[in-house]
This record gives C-alpha cells, sequence and structure tokens, in this order.
RNA sequence: GCCCCCAUCGUCUAGCGGCCUAGGACACCGGCCUUUCAAGCCGGCGGCACGGAUUCGAAUUCCGUUGGGGGCACCA
C-alpha cells in the first residue's frame, strides 16, 4: 500500500487539508503500508518556499511523518513537481503521439467566452473541441511561427464509474467531462496531468482525497487509463462545513492548523477531533495515535459532510489535557506564562488548573488572577470588615511558613487554619472567603492551596496587610502597595 | 444554469428489515460534590426531512420531492 498526500504551498495547512493527510496517515499506518509527502507546486506563480516548509512544520507537530518526501527523498524522488516537469512533457509526448491527446491554441478569452454562453443557454460548461479537428500540417506551422499552444486530453466517449471505497460506485457522465488541459500553453503540465503522472509513477495503490475532487477523478480515471497505468483505489471523503453549513475557511475565524497551535490546543486532541469528524468509532472518543491507526479503516468513513465543532475539539483537548503527564502538563502550562514567573509559582498555578484547562492558551489569564489580581471592588472589601480576626490568624500562620509553598503545605496551613476556626465556631465559608478574597481581590478561582503556593510570602502577607488596612479604616485602600 | 455527492437529536455519530419505546458523545438544562468558579459524578431535554413503493414488518431497500454541500479554470 502507497498513499501520498500532495498540498500545494500556496497557503497554510488548513484543517480539512490537514484531515485528509491524516487520514492517508492513519491509512498508511494501519495497513503497514508507506506515506509519501509530494508537493505540488506547478503553480509557479503562487507556490512559496516559506509556506511549503511551514505545512511541512505542522504536519510534523501534528505527528503525521512520511517514509518519502522532498526534505528525507525515497526511492519516487524528486518529491517537488516543479523538478519532474521532464516526465510530464514525456508523457504528454506520448499521447499526442497515439492522438489522445492535441494541441489547443485557443486563446483564453475564447474559452471564456465559451463558458459564459454555456451557463447562458442552461448547457454544461465544455470545451466545444474546435482544436480537435485541426490538420498535422496547420498545426505544425502555427507552432512553428510561436503560437503558445496547450495540450488538451481528449476525453473518451461514454460515462466514468470510480468505484469509491466509501461510496461504492460513482458515475459521472460523460458529456460533463470537458476535454482537460495537460500541458499548459507554458509547457507547464496542469493539476490532474501532473498528479496521474505522479501517482503512476511514485506507485501510489490508493487516492484518499475530499469528495471535492469527485470531478477531478474522473479526468484522472480516464488518464490513468490512457498512460497504460494501473488505476489507483480511490476513496473520497466528506469535507469539513464551517458552523454555517458552508465549507470552512477564513472566514469562520480560526481555520489553519496554525491558529489552533497559537491558540494553545494539544497536537493530539486535533488530531482526535479530525480523526472523529466524520468517521465512526465505538463509544470511546478519546483515542490516543495508536488507537487511531489500530481503529482506522476506510470503509468506516461516512460519506456525509461534518460541521466543525469547536465545543467538542475543546472538550477533546480538555481530556488530553488531563492525560498528560503531571511534568509535561507543567511545561507546556509554563511555557505560556510571561517570562520571569516564579517558577514556584507556575508550578503551582499548572497544577491548579490541570483538572479544568480546556486549552493552554487560556494559561496566561488564568495565572494573572491570582499572580496580579485586580483590587478587590468595594462590595467584596466591605465583605472583609467582620474578617479581621481570621485574617490576622492567616497572615500569623503564612509568616511562619517558607518563603514558597508546595501545596501539599499549603494544605496543611489550612488545615491548621481550618481547625483553629472551627474551635472558635467559625464556619468554613467566613473563614476561606475573606482569604481567597484578600489574596485574590475576587470571589471565584483556584483552590486555596494552590493560590498560596503560587504566591511567594512577601506578596501573601503584603495582600493580607493591604486587606487588614483597609479593614481597620472600614474603606477600601488608597495605597496599592507590593503588588508583585 | 448543468453535473456529482450527501441526508438519524443543535453538532459528531451508532444503526446495515424485526433486538429501536432509535443507543453514545459534545453542547444545553437540573442535581450532587465543594470556601468559590471550574472540573468531576448523576439525571434530564432532544432526532430517523417529506411523499410514494416493496414487505407480514422499514431509520434501515427502491423511486420522487425538498434541503444542504461540492464541482463546472491554461488553480490545486
Amino acid at each position: 500500500m502507497r498513499v501520498r498526500f500532495a498540498p500545494s504551498p500556496t497557503g497554510t495547512l488548513h484543517v480539512g487539508s490537514a484531515r485528509t493527510a491524516l487520514y492517508n496517515y492513519l491509512f498508511a499506518r494501519h495497513t503497514g503500508g508507506r506515506f509519501v509527502l509530494r508537493i505540488d507546486d506547478t503553480d509557479t506563480a503562487r507556490s512559496d518556499a516559506a509556506l511549503e516548509s511551514a505545512i511541512m512544520a505542522d504536519l510534523r507537530w501534528l505527528g503525521l511523518d512520511w517514509e518519502e518526501g522532498p526534505d528525507v527523498g525515497g526511492p519516487s524522488g524528486p518529491y517537488h513537481q516543479k523538478e519532474r516537469l521532464k516526465l510530464y512533457r514525456g508523457a504528454a509526448g506520448e499521447l499526442l503521439d497515439s492522438g489522445l491527446a492535441y494541441r489547443c491554441f485557443c486563446p483564453e478569452e475564447r474559452l471564456e467566452k465559451l463558458r459564459r454562453e454555456a451557463l447562458v443557454g442552461g448547457r454544461p460548461a465544455r470545451y466545444d473541441r474546435r482544436c480537435l479537428g485541426l490538420a498535422p500540417d496547420e498545426v505544425r506551422r502555427r507552432l512553428a511561427a510561436g503560437e503558445p499552444a496547450a495540450i488538451r486530453f481528449k476525453v473518451p466517449e461514454g460515462d466514468v464509474v470510480i468505484i469509491d471505497l466509501i461510496r461504492g460506485p460513482v458515475t459521472i457522465g460523460g458529456d460533463a467531462l470537458s476535454d482537460p488541459i495537460i500541458v499548459r500553453s507554458d509547457g507547464v503540465a496542469g493539476y490532474n496531468f501532473a498528479t496521474v503522472a505522479d501517482d503512476l509513477a511514485m506507485g501510489i495503490t490508493h487516492v484518499i482525497r475530499g469528495d471535492d475532487h469527485l470531478t477531478n477523478t474522473a479526468r484522472q480515471q480516464l488518464l490513468f487509463e490512457a498512460l497504460g497505468g494501473p488505476v489507483p483505489q480511490f476513496a473520497h471523503h466528506s469535507m469539513v462545513l464551517g458552523p454555517d453549513g458552508g465549507k470552512l475557511s477564513k472566514r469562520h475565524g480560526a481555520s489553519a492548523v496554525g491558529d489552533y497551535r497559537e491558540l494553545g490546543y494539544l497536537p493530539q486532541a486535533i488530531v482526535n477531533y479530525l480523526a472523529l469528524l466524520g468517521w465512526s468509532h465505538g463509544e470511546e472518543e478519546v483515542l490516543g495515535m495508536p488507537r487511531l491507526i489500530a481503529e482506522f479503516e476506510l470503509e468506516k468513513l461516512s460519506p456525509s459532510p461534518a460541521v466543525f465543532d469547536l465545543p467538542k475539539l475543546d472538550w477533546l483537548d480538555h481530556e488530553h489535557i488531563m492525560a498528560l503527564a503531571l511534568e509535561e502538563h507543567e511545561r507546556r502550562f509554563a511555557e505560556r506564562l510571561p517570562l520571569g514567573t516564579p517558577p514556584p509559582a507556575a508550578a503551582a498555578l499548572a497544577a491548579a488548573y490541570q483538572s479544568s484547562l480546556v486549552r493552554y492558551g487560556a494559561a496566561p489569564e488564568l495565572a494573572a488572577a491570582v499572580l496580579e489580581p485586580p483590587l478587590p471592588p468595594p462590595e467584596l472589601s466591605a465583605a472583609l470588615l467582620p474578617a479581621a480576626e481570621q485574617l490576622t490568624r492567616v497572615r500569623e500562620l503564612r509568616a511562619e511558613a517558607p518563603e514558597w509553598l508546595t501545596p501539599a503545605g499549603a494544605r496543611e496551613l489550612l488545615a491548621a487554619y481550618r481547625s483553629w476556626g472551627k474551635e472558635l465556631g467559625i464556619g468554613a465559608r467566613d473563614l476561606l472567603m475573606p482569604l481567597r478574597i484578600a489574596l485574590t481581590g475576587a470571589e471565584h478561582g483556584p483552590e486555596l492551596p494552590f493560590v498560596l503556593a503560587a504566591l511567594h510570602r512577601g506578596v501573601a502577607l503584603a495582600r493580607l496587610d493591604l486587606a487588614l488596612i483597609g479593614n481597620r479604616a472600614g474603606e477600601p485602600p488608597t495605597t496599592p502597595g507590593d503588588r508583585s
């Protein structure tokens, strides 16, 4: 089994394309076949080397690696189409010689006009084959005169039946297929032809791509046959749609793999989500790459389009975060925090949020709420008024403890504080809520042990003092004090 | 306009003629847990697009309608 993913470096890696790459990858891994990366850069004007490396970086980031490709080489290279132009010219020459292809001198304006007329007349838009009947002599003469000419494939009569592994036989009416241009007038092969010549030369056995290629596949199947090669097996998966039901694109917001990386999603979550989008799985949904490989089958892919649902991606990301080893989670959390965040603080906050974090992109905001909290609003400061005794006690405890507390140490401190409060008959809420407000300026936030562990002793004491000052004055504090 | 593909809860899906009073997951709503918010746990709401046909029996097969998507380039 040999499959390929063939992006054109004219844009970044879209999640829809990433899904195609993933399905090819999973198929190769599941069957023990080979995954080939080929760069379809015959559109020389729009292709960009920087985009090409960005695409490869995104694929690797997702964990999709290839046995053969432009950077790793392989027996079927080169893996850039622009380095394979000679192959295409040779193949086109063969088709020309055998009468399966012909030169076309029609200027684009004429083709454009033809298209418009067909549309208005309610007919399928197809080339009228004006140049098919040109006498060989005339073709030679015009060529010799330097007139630009493209090469068209002469589509044979009759319907084309594609045997699709996902949707069964698909019949494309022959009269819907226009003679495709296989070599442009600038001498560079077009997509449909280069793809077929390469798939043949590279021994591709299964072509897995989006169903937007279905009509291309009809042409390409004919081309495979014309070139005398084996026709690969085809599988056309469905498209990814945006929330509004249209093809997912930039206008829906984040649609590139890189967007999601920057937003702080885990690659394994994206892979998991993309795999699930449009394929039938068992009751289990949180799956890592090994499971996906083990359970992937082309036949299980759904033929119907799937809407990209961000909340479900969020949930999967959350699941994969919880599955991470603590050290890795801490590392990922900490690297999102501002430079200079004290390591004990970063560790405590990471620990605080491993069970509830949705994506790492949220880390800075969550950390800031503890490390650089807002001043409590007047009504919360007022809530501290009756709590002077508690705040004084917890200040004493904190002052006696080390500069940095571990979450476990903080838990012990709080246990001591709570048993003190219990003896005085103070309820848990009256004990802990004033402390939370004094420390974070808010009623909501992570569990208190982590808050205490995230704050240096000096900072914690300063905040408690501030609360006590405001308390004594019966008013919100006027001096902000040390809030670092 | 022409051609192709698709059609089960809001979303992703299970279902491949009787096991379906249609199952699961996300989202949503409620409860529990809890110093708080989350998370977690438990429960609830919610769907076979419509019309014919085949059959003892249809979510499942066939036809049509409607709806959605895609393609119709000297882009890929």
